[in-house]
RNA sequence: GGACGCAUAGCUCAGCCCGGUUAGAGCGCUUGCCUCACAUGCAAGAGGUCCCUGGUUCGAGUCCAGGUGCGUCCACCA
């Protein structure tokens, strides 16, 4: 017997750093495109450059690396690219509430500044969030790390805005945009949320021209009423048929607007008549468009009167509400107030209340690259799974709108379109012209804007890759095999790479989409700052293990909508790492320092126990890399689960011990079962538990008898399934007696008062069938058995 | 206004695509055990109208239709 130097319980800490700085220092993980085997290739969805791990990122890690880390055991040549996202508008957020601290503001330092800043923050922070998931053990090539804003990837931002506004598909215009006057810049229509709000309806008074009365409007902004042009109501609407074409005094301005008919008007809602405001409401502006209407803008960026408010002036939007109101009810014009709630356009970055502003920018169009992405997934190039959100993304891709791609931030991607200050003649090129290729002008000032965050990110698989180089790796690992993401980015990154990518290399980016669920608090809740109710992965690996945090993820990831969290399975996923563990000490008693021969008997020939943990060992890996191809991650965690604990440890493990002692030959089985299946086993559990099977797989290792036996564990090969089942039904039957037998007996001793548990798992002795006679009649196992029943009621007597 | 998801044990969830033993797991609960791998454990239990109604079928938790409740996304009702 070998002497027994393991501690009682499993070590996670001292496991993770071991294990993971080997496999990094020998390489494991790096891909090269040159090796052979089949390519799988998944890029990462990268993460915000200093962000903070939160359970999104573990859940989206661990399954990624589960698949991964599978992959590269079966032998596929595997890269996992990491890397992070600069993340526009979130970061210079980050970075401007960071000075705020020091009561400064970004245009104090001025763009070259600020942007250093940014830099440096991002030197300060870059790292955390790739360090956090590399304690998880993502299997990530990390010596491919790439980053939004790296002159390679920037390389292909401007290629691709260069092209696309050759081929007129990128252009500016003047366009009602979101705007959010905290940030000061554009926002696309993905960038607001839309949040209940309690606010009031005002009617007021529109007073003809001709002095007959006036007409009355109802709206929830009446501040806005210093920028209408005109009053709309529905040609059908008889209150106002004879209205329309008439002229009113807009009230506070004295300004005449006419009174237009438009089919968009509801003729149920307030008044039935709606006063127009082209510059500040998106419904207006398209009115306007129809009927020929001004449009006058008249708030600023920072959403406070300008001069086109005239008495107004330098109010905010609330102040001059609230003037307005007051002046209206002075001047008799407002007519009643009611409470109304509506929803609120709100910037999903800072929660301001976003403007709806007139604006010259930079739009994609989107329409034949959306029909484009529609296609290839309804051809089934690219596969959602679960199949249902295809639905969603169809949906959002058919109602598409032109993207408002320009933001006035001073962090991410210049855009490379230039003007030349003499004549205005605009260039767009990938390098900054010398000269006015016009008026021959030398003095050339770019663009000030850069480019939305995702513009960047929608290129991530290409241009991660070498793109638009013809790189090794572009062509060995694109498309890539997986993306791996959460369903709150569908629109905003899924649906744009694949736009970019068929646009650009007439092939889809990725084969399969896997959408992960949204992982929630105990009570179902979205986990956010403000609540208070961040569940930390770092704190959960502190407690439970980096192999627990995943196993726990993978469980729970079942293809709905939403992981919610129960901290009691952690706790159950560290207790199965723990008892993977004991029984790696149990072998460790009961194996004697030399290898284990293959089987020292044909397998036909072992015993019925020792065949049968074989078979059930065949059916766990076919099952579990069934579930794995599937990404039913749920189900492989499960049935990797219930095979190691309720199959190999409450049962083989126990039927071994006889044999184990009794020496000779079926010692000599039962020690190579043990050891086979424990090291297949380990194998299998590896992707979802790497550093708890790395660390027993070592102390096993000398026992395999493998030609080629890997060093590692995390490069071992993948264990096949064979392609029988070394069972008869006879032999399934006569297990299923015996373990029968066991619950019945352990019953009759409980009921009875004795103590029950493993020892008596020792009675099954005589119920296992040596080989070659096979008990399959129940009738006799039933007679041996209430034989047994006796002996305990005479022993309890 | 559209669309989608979910509803199974006290709690958190599998099972449904592809209908067929006695509907499962973890946690919690009850009872008994520190038994020589493991008390992060062992053993024995209690606990279910599979949301409702109808349909298809020899047979429905599973398929179909309608409904109810909860949740989410999209959308320019001022």
């Amino acid at each position: 017997m070998a002497t027994l130097n393991l501690p009682k319980t499993f070590d996670s800490k001292a496991a993770e750093e071991r294990w993971f700085q080997t496999w990094i220092e020998l390489g494991y993980f790096t891909a090269d495109p040159a090796r052979p085997g089949k390519a799988f290739s998944i890029v990462i969805p990268p993460p915000n450059v200093t962000g903070q791990l939160h359970l999104g990122h573990a859940l989206n890690v661990s399954l990624q690396d589960i698949i991964v880390r599978t992959r590269r055991m079966q032998g596929y040549n595997t890269l996992w690219l990491p890397g992070t996202d600069h993340a526009g508008i979130a970061t210079q957020n980050a970075v401007e509430k960071d000075l705020a601290k020091e009561g400064k503001n970004r245009h104090q330092l001025g763009r070259d500044v600020f942007v250093e800043r940014v830099w440096q923050w991002r030197e300060t922070y870059g790292d955390r969030i790739l360090n956090q998931l590399r304690r998880i053990g993502a299997s990530c090539d990390w010596s491919r790390e790439r980053f939004t804003l790296d002159p390679g990837l920037s390389r292909a931002v401007t290629k691709v805005f260069v092209d696309l506004y050759n081929k007129g598909l990128i252009y500016r215009a003047k366009r009602m945009i979101n705007w959010c006057p905290r940030c000061e810049t554009a926002l696309s229509d993905l960038e607001v949320d839309h949040k209940d709000a309690q606010g009031n309806l005002w009617y007021i008074r529109y007073p003809f021209v001709d002095g007959s009365g006036a007409i009355m409007i109802a709206t929830t902004r009446p501040e806005t009423m210093l920028g209408d042009t005109a009053v709309a109501v529905n040609p059908s609407d008889e209150r106002y048929r004879e209205h329309v074409g008439k002229t009113v005094h807009l009230p506070l301005t004295g300004r005449e607007i006419k009174i237009v008919a438009d089919d968009v008007i509801d003729k149920e809602f307030g008044t039935g008549a709606l006063k127009v405001t082209p510059g500040h409401d998106p419904v207006d502006f398209e009115l306007g468009q129809r009927h020929g209407l001004e449009q006058i803008s008249i708030l600023d960026g920072t959403a406070r009167m300008n001069a086109n408010g005239g008495a107004y002036r330098g109010l905010s939007r609330e102040e001059a509400r609230k003037q307005v109101v007051r002046d209206l009810e002075s001047a008799g014009l407002l007519e009643k107030v009611e409470p109304h709630s509506h929803k609120v356009g709100v910037c999903s970055r800072c929660d301001t209340v976003v403007e709806p502003m007139l604006s010259e920018q930079w739009f994609m169009r989107m329409r034949e690259m959306a029909d484009r992405a529609i296609k290839a997934v309804r051809d089934g190039d690219t596969t959602f799974h679960p199949k249902f959100w295809e639905n969603t993304f169809f949906n959002w891709l058919e109602n598409i709108h032109d993207w408002c791609i320009s933001r006035q931030l001073w962090w991410g991607h210049r855009i490379p379109a230039y003007r030349c200050v003499r004549c205005d003649h605009l260039i767009v090129a990938a390098e900054r012209p010398a000269r006015c290729p016009e008026c021959d002008g030398s003095d050339i000032v770019q663009d000030d804007d850069v480019l939305d965050t995702w513009f960047s990110s929608g290129l991530w698989p290409i241009s991660t890759l070498g793109w638009p180089d013809d790189t090794p790796e572009l062509r060995r690992y694109y498309p890539t095999s997986l993306l791996l993401t959460g369903f709150d980015i569908i629109f905003f990154w899924v649906a744009r790479m694949m736009m970019f990518g068929l646009e650009f290399t007439d092939k889809v980016p990725f084969k399969d989409v896997y959408i992960t669920p949204l992982v929630r608090d105990a009570d179902g809740k979205k986990m956010t700052k403000s609540k208070g109710n961040v569940v930390d992965p770092l704190d959960l690996m502190d407690q439970y293990g980096a192999d627990a945090l995943r196993f726990t993820l993978a469980q729970l990831a079942a293809q709905g909508r939403d992981v919610i969290l129960s901290h009691d399975r952690f706790a159950a996923s560290r207790a199965f790492a723990n008892k993977i563990w004991s029984a790696a000490r149990f072998l460790m008693m009961n194996l004697d320092g030399a290898p284990e021969p293959t089987p020292p008997v044909e397998v036909a020939k072992l015993g019925l126990a020792e065949r049968w943990i074989l078979s059930r060992l065949d059916a766990t890996i076919r099952e579990v890399t069934r579930a794995i191809d599937e990404y039913e991650f749920n189900v492989a965690a499960m049935k990797l689960y219930q095979f190691i604990w309720h199959e190999f440890c409450d049962w083989y493990i126990e039927l071994s011990k006889e044999p184990l002692k009794a020496g000779g030959a079926r010692q000599a089985a039962a020690r190579w079962v043990l050891v086979s299946v424990f090291d297949k086993m380990l194998r299998v559990l590896h992707p979802f538990m790497p550093f708890v099977s790395e660390e027993i797989w070592q102390v096993i290792r000398p026992y395999i008898d493998e030609p080629n036996l890997a060093k590692h564990l995390a490069v071992a090969k993948y264990p096949e399934p064979s392609a029988t089942n070394p069972l008869s039904p006879e032999e399934e039957t006569a297990m299923q007696h015996c373990i029968e037998a066991t619950e019945a007996i352990n019953s009759v001793r409980s009921f009875l008062g004795y103590p029950t548990g493993k020892r008596v798992r020792a009675i099954i002795k005589p119920f296992i069938p040596p080989p070659g006679a096979i008990v399959s009649d129940p009738k006799s196992d039933r007679e041996l058995l209430s034989k047994e029943f006796e002996t305990w009621q005479v022993y309890a007597s």
